[in-house]
RNA sequence: GGGCCUGUAGCUCCAAUGGCAGAGCAGCGGACUUUUAAUCCGAAGCGUGUGGGUUCGAGUCCCACCGGGCCCA
């Protein structure tokens, strides 16, 4: 804090403090939009109050500039002191950069043309008593935009549009599947049992039930046990917790929508998450085709469908799939620099050849489908194919967005499924599935054929605002406590 | 977990070979009634993430720790 900051702040309260409220008339935006066509030197006649962050002063003797900043944008302070009066005038020029300031004037234009209030009053509203970023450079230090959000959304108008982007992207995801007839539910975060999906979880204990406790990894159990009790439509926005490494597309904890449609399968998912990512571009770039990473990219469906045998036979030869002989994919998997682990069947080692040779290479929106039932312990059996289910990930840009199936119903296959997990789980593997019980409870009371999805809402977001780091799009990122 | 890089004034950034730590913006004082990163004049402000070490002398070299970034697993 600074001194003369301080100082004045304190006068203030001895004054008889701030004040509790404001009434303000109109935002900035809706002063440029109402006034948009002025001749420079126009004066109006109308008097509005508008209020904000005062960000930058201009002063030349007995006339000054202001910008204050409201959440819409910004509005020129016209401050003159023949208008305002000697003492509000020397009042106005003690003002510091960053305080929040109510003020009420006629709406004019400068003679260079700039939409302005010209104030005849107004008031402090509460003191910022610390320096402001430069108002030029703004605030860079990743690390001091992300630990001090606050600062960066005064000081960067890209964090501000970022934020506010990330919110239309979720409201129109909600009205999209509240459209077409989906339930919105929350399901819990804290759980006995750390279910549905290939993750590490957070522990934590319950006091009074003096019981271990997990955060969620998915919401996806939940959810279908909503299905079997005749929802028929769900979907959750939620906070998914997983206990893992930070990176540029990873945060501790993370945002997935994830839905369920009785009677649908995984070709009619696929309609549905194109036209949901094209909806969603739509609102965010005012078109489906965006720029990303410095190229166009169409997110107009329909999407590429192949199969994730087929992108990996591109790369090593159609000689091989899912009959190949186990060492004979070992030691290609080897070949291409990947450490396999013994309990792998040939369903996880060809995964791990589409990630390492396939993954990369995909620009476009591909329906990357048909992946091992060894790596699917929730999903459905494909109906004429062995070996494989009927699922697919969403890849753009080498990167995953969505994941969806149709869901396996079947609570003696399900049965299965999970105890081939926790074989996997005993050899060593602690990211497999562990049972849930209740959840195989609940298929034996009849799940209908159900296409569920799942999409990365913090990967969405990055996509549509052409941002390479997640905690671009995530307010508060998960970073270490300074010491 | 491994490798490389990084932390200097409120902010953005300079400081060959180790040799008195600087600028712009912000802030402070002054001039100015149409500015747009206003302009002009003036006076200030940091001992370099933390703790050790080498040295006559360390922002710079060495070690440890803390925070951050990039690449790899």
């Amino acid at each position: 804090m600074t001194r003369d900051r301080l100082a004045k702040y304190r006068e203030h309260i001895d004054a008889g403090g701030f004040p509790y409220s404001y009434e303000r008339t109109d935002l900035a935006v809706e002063l440029q939009e109402r006034h948009s066509d002025l001749e420079p030197g126009a004066e109006t006649g109308e008097v509005v109050s508008i209020a904000g962050r005062l960000m930058n002063t201009r002063v030349m003797g007995k006339l000054a500039f202001g910008v204050l900043s409201d959440v819409s944008g910004t509005m020129q302070l016209f401050v003159d002191k023949r208008t305002l009066g000697d003492q509000a005038f020397d009042a106005f020029l003690a003002l510091d950069s960053g305080d929040w300031i109510g003020a009420a004037g006629e709406v004019i234009t400068t003679k260079r043309g700039e939409l302005s209030v010209r104030i005849a009053e107004f008031t402090l509203l509460q003191k910022s008593l610390r320096p402001m970023p430069d108002k030029w450079h703004g605030l860079k230090d990743v690390e001091a935009r992300s630990r001090q959000r606050y600062v960066d959304l005064i000081a960067n108008p890209d964090a501000r549009r970022t934020a506010l982007l990330r919110s239309r992207i979720i409201s129109e995801l909600r009205h999209q599947f509240a459209s077409r007839g989906y339930v919105e539910v929350d399901t819990p975060v804290l759980i006995p049992q750390a279910t549905g999906a290939t993750a590490r979880p957070f522990q934590t204990h319950h006091n009074a039930l003096d019981m271990d406790m997990y955060l969620r990894i998915a919401t996806e159990l939940y959810l279908k046990r909503l299905v079997v009790g005749g929802l028929e439509k769900v979907f959750e926005i939620g906070r998914i917790f997983r206990n893992e490494g930070v990176d540029n597309m990873h945060n501790p904890e993370f945002t997935m929508l994830e839905s369920y449609e009785a009677f649908a399968d995984y070709t009619g998912i696929m309609t549905l998450v194109e036209d949901v990512f094209a909806a969603c571009a739509e609102v965010a770039a005012g078109s489906s085709l965006i720029e990303f990473d410095g190229r166009p990219l169409d997110l107009s469906g329909p999407y590429r469908r192949v199969s994730m045998l087929e992108l990996v036979q591109q790369e090593t030869g159609p000689e091989i799939d899912y009959d190949t002989d186990i060492e004979t994919l070992r030691s290609l998997a080897h070949q291409h620099g990947i450490s396999t682990e013994d309990h792998w069947g040939s369903g996880k080692i060809i995964e791990a050849l589409f990630d390492s040779v396939a993954e990369d290479k995909i620009w476009e929106p591909t329906f990357v489908t048909e992946h091992p039932i060894e790596i699917s312990p929730l999903s459905r059996q494909h109906r004429s194919k062995p070996h494989v289910t009927e699922r697919f990930e969403l890849f753009i840009a080498g990167s995953e967005y969505a994941n969806a199936f149709s869901e396996l119903n079947d609570p003696f296959e399900q049965r299965t499924r999970f105890e081939a997990q926790m074989e996997a789980r005993n050899a060593g593997d602690d990211e497999a599935h562990p049972i849930d019980e209740d959840y195989i409870r609940a298929l034996e009371y009849g799940m209908p054929p159900t296409g569920g999805l799942g999409i990365g809402v913090d990967r969405l977001v990055m996509l549509l605002t052409n941002t390479h780091h997640i905690r671009e799009v995530i307010l508060f990122p998960t970073m270490r406590p300074l010491s």
